[in-house]
DNA sequence: AAAAACAAACCGTCAAGTCGGTTTTATTTA
DNA sequence: TAAATAAAACCGACTTGACGGTTTGTTTTT
């Protein structure tokens, strides 16, 4: 019970990663269990194996994903406080994931989740764990404020960064983010020091 | 030439309310055109001979979508200048879009687009002529403003909107939303009076 | 030998697009 | 003006391809 247990992780993180590659290149319309399969070298057969279907297999990878974004603002934090990171430099980094594959792949998943009741159950433990997390790492990141009004800032950061990866669907224009993420960064100060 | 171009105009906008009512009530992943027909109480056929695929029928589903938020804009900033209207209520106004059936449907078409390049270059001009429209808009907003600032304050509002519209999918929260809103607001004089 | 990991053929379902046909409206002509 | 013809609006059965899930078979580990 060594051996096997190893390769079937293995696999699994295998096809975890191809799918959240296949969700951000062909989106949830075109996601297909075959090519995801392809893309992780392994057959259909060994897919359905370790994953019961589509749901599950989606289910498993949004997992993944969140808790990536997570772990980086938590690592992020944790350089603030040791000094070696600004709160410029905490945005940028919110904005590199925001702007990246897993904002893209979160979208993707809460449309779906939108339509399909018995999914959206599916998810919404791990979204609420998700909202407390980040929610918890603001007030760590603003100690001195008010932990209403460190939400506060957060949610108004959230979905700014949000509403600027929407765009970025269409918009291939990273000076008019930096633009836009500097505007921010400039009334966060404000607000935070009021 | 008359009864015939009103029979099928009227058909064909019967089409495109019930093609919108159906992306958002079911997603674009599970939009069926049979569905659609029935919603409209016409036939398949009939759709078929207005709009010659799905594509087209969503081009033109957006393309209405569009002109509507734009025209509603359009009036608000005339309600502005006729002192009916505060600033506060132009951002009403907004949001009141943003988190309606425009939105949700216009995220549906935009994650499609940025997988089906045809399907882009189809909503490109629409999508270009909206921006400008709105970018316009916020000129006439802020006639005292230069005008690259008064385009930055309606990228920032505009992005945090489409923001608390995704997570709207979510979060069914209306005072929520409306604490976020009164937030931005008063940032907003804030900017706008500096 | 048993169980796990994996492979691949198979099948049922489902929807987009096609196409021949019908009905209704418009135009021409005798 | 009324018959004849054309054209548009509309209908719905059928084809075709695609994909998710199942099932059966093979190899590898314990």
């Amino acid at each position: 019970m060594k051996w096997q247990q190893r390769k079937s992780l293995e696999t699994q993180q295998k096809l975890l990663s191809a799918a959240l590659a296949c969700l951000e290149r062909d989106g949830f319309h075109n996601f297909r269990l075959d090519r995801v399969a392809s893309e992780a070298n392994v057959s259909k057969g060994a897919l359905t194996h370790h994953f019961s279907n589509k749901d599950d297999l989606l289910a498993h990878a949004i997992e993944k994903v969140l808790d990536e974004f997570v772990d980086a603002l938590a690592h992020g934090v944790d350089e603030v406080h040791a000094g070696r990171l600004t709160l410029d430099g905490f945005l940028d980094l919110m904005w590199l994931h925001m702007s990246g594959q897993l904002y893209m792949v979160t979208l993707e998943i809460a449309l779906k989740a939108r339509h399909e009741p018995s999914f959206r159950t599916l998810l919404t433990p791990q979204v609420q764990s998700f909202h407390e997390r980040i929610d918890a790492i603001w007030q760590q990141l603003f100690p001195h404020l008010s932990p209403a009004r460190a939400t506060h800032l957060m949610n108004l950061s959230m979905n700014l960064l949000r509403g600027m990866g929407t765009q970025s669907v269409f918009r291939k224009d990273a000076p008019y983010f930096n633009d836009l993420l500097n505007g921010w960064k400039a009334i966060l100060r404000q607000q935070v020091a009021s």
